[in-house]
DNA sequence: GCTCGAATGTTATATGATAACGTTTCGCCT
DNA sequence: AGGCGAAACGTTATCATATAACATTCGAGC
């Protein structure tokens, strides 16, 4: 038996269910948010699904662009911007990448575990980090705004 | 009376001492790591360390590049790495910048604070947030390498 | 069907970083 | 001192990431 929680998603996941679920997921807000899940966005999302691996916004771009005769970086930077706004993607600073947003909405700022192994990333819920840091920037007087979490190292599977 | 920790530099202290005192700390550190803290190397660092903000890669190398007739971005990019090896400076990824390491070594891996008002960056050390991630991590078997945190918002003095 | 704003197309360019290869410098060894 | 080898630096070109600016199209509501 392993205890360890699988916060990096099983090989043999259905992962189809997995990026139907996220679709889903978007619609669904987009519908209750009054925001407009258009065919360029519910695309790039469904390909940043395509993987637990962050996207590069030219490799999204490349695939588009055949799929629609030649976009160029603005078509897909947009379809990025709407859904990091919307809350349904993240930007992994340290990879200039994107990734879908695995958690349901307001469950604080996002912390990601980067496996420099397999190159996937888990979103991670750790409320004892989030109150560490407010503790210590109450502590010292910062309003926080926007946190960027992110930690590389090898995944327990990886591991293993 | 503020009992606030001054992790941000107050306006009016002594910055000239302040860039003094991390070259010594860079050439005392080289000296003893046997690493060549050559011109180019400690004029970058300088340039680095003449305010509390980060330096963009291609800032410094206009600057570099008007002292010394032309220089192109390797010179600066290869002395950012030689830096950023010793610890002599830090990256902050969510800017693309740079700004010099203000704590002894050894001590665990840098966190900084991101002043949206001021552009200042403070670098802080938070023992429990450390081992509430390491916590974290190791109960969910992530062997943690590398971290990248990153927090923005406003400071003290400028909410005051 | 018209209109206004949002979304997308298109072209150009800004910004950030590295590859590849030649030349110089510097510590070290004899 | 002279020479060797590695590290540092110079130079050119190119790749990678991201945005500005303006034209065109689409789509909901009147």
């Amino acid at each position: 038996m392993n205890s360890v929680e699988p916060v990096f998603a099983n090989c043999n996941h259905n992962h189809a269910a997995c990026i139907q679920a996220a679709l889903e997921r978007a619609e669904k807000h987009c519908r209750e948010q009054d925001l407009r899940l258009t065919a360029i966005r519910r695309r790039i999302l469904e390909l940043i699904w395509t993987s637990h691996r962050p996207s590069k916004a030219y490799d999204l771009l490349q695939t588009i662009s055949q799929e629609r005769g030649g976009a160029a970086p603005p078509t897909v930077y947009r379809a990025l911007d709407f859904l990091l706004d919307a809350g349904l993607v993240h930007r992994i600073e340290s990879l200039n990448a994107f990734i879908g947003c695995a958690e349901e909405h307001a469950h604080g700022q996002p912390k990601f575990l980067i496996c420099n192994e397999c190159a996937r990333v888990a979103e991670i819920v750790a409320p004892e980090v989030d109150s560490a840091i407010r503790r210590e920037t109450s502590r010292l007087g910062f309003a926080a705004i926007q946190k960027t979490i992110e930690i590389s190292g090898i995944c327990n599977q990886c591991a293993a």
